[in-house]
DNA sequence: GTTTTTGCAAAGCTTTTGCAATCCG
DNA sequence: CGGATTGCAAAAGCTTTGCAAAAAC
């Protein structure tokens, strides 16, 4: 649930290889433009011509997010949910905790407010994590809200 | 890292029996006033008159939490940290990457920015996680920083 | 005297790691 | 070829759960 702050990026470190099982990684996360958990993008390759060891997914995924290629949430349950960060810069997000889908909220004041409390307090590299969820307008309809926050 | 947000809380609710155990944890967070683990927690009462148990220290900090008397917060390893919330409702804090220590900060911007997304989205039962970590100026000067966010 | 709570050990989960086999360039 | 990468299975952490013994009211 947590959408990252700008990191201290490392970007521009080097790439590693271009392998096919990274590709496979970033054409999921590419397709589903959505979080994902690193297990269930696992199963989504498993059903693929090139399945991709979970170890790898994982692998993949930490390399991504330092390269500031990703927002990253975190649900109650402690699981990482992954999503393609825009090339313009990382975004804040709205979640549904009962259907899991998210959308991107506006959030220049937090970041102002994020950077003007850094700068005030004196503290070095300081990073912010701000997330919100909720229900949202179908899933208050139709279904009863998970526990976990939805999206298995 | 996640400071929590004004649950839709369960205040209120039937409180449970006051034993020596939960009393004990009680005490601890209140004494140190800053987030703890709940391994921590377990150790310190380890060396008490009454040590507590670690599944009964979890269950009990659960309990808290529900009940609205803690913030939480989860540092990069995943591990949770609590700390007692102030009264008169709960706050957000920007914390130390390097040692560990928490202070809060002054946080209405982010509130109201909260409150007014979640109000145009439509969405229902809107929370809100915001957390800053940093460098505080003492760790600055001595300490190189830690990868998790100290305070084991 | 019931009902809740505790404690221990075992289980559950997600994520990481060791290492031989494999692949990329 | 040589070093990076994959995969599997095992290991690591944190947190939860089952269940008999103990405590609370």
């Amino acid at each position: 649930m947590n959408a990252l702050a700008p990191r201290p990026v490392e970007r521009g470190r080097p790439a590693g290889r271009t392998t096919r099982q990274r590709s496979a990684v970033r054409r999921v996360l590419d397709d589903c433009a959505d979080f994902v958990s690193a297990q269930a993008l696992h199963e989504r390759l498993a059903t693929t011509d090139l399945p991709v060891g979970l170890a790898t997914v994982y692998r993949t995924l930490r390399e991504l997010e330092r390269a500031g290629h990703l927002d990253v949430v975190r649900d109650k349950t402690g699981e990482r949910r992954y999503r393609k960060r825009p090339d313009d810069g990382h975004r804040h997000y709205l979640i549904c905790r009962a259907c899991g889908r998210s959308r991107p909220v506006e959030s220049q004041a937090v970041e102002e407010w994020a950077e003007r409390t850094g700068r005030l307090s004196g503290y070095a590299a300081v990073e912010h994590i701000v997330e919100l969820t909720g229900i949202c307008t179908r899933c208050r309809r139709d279904k009863p809200e998970r526990p976990d926050g939805g999206h298995g």
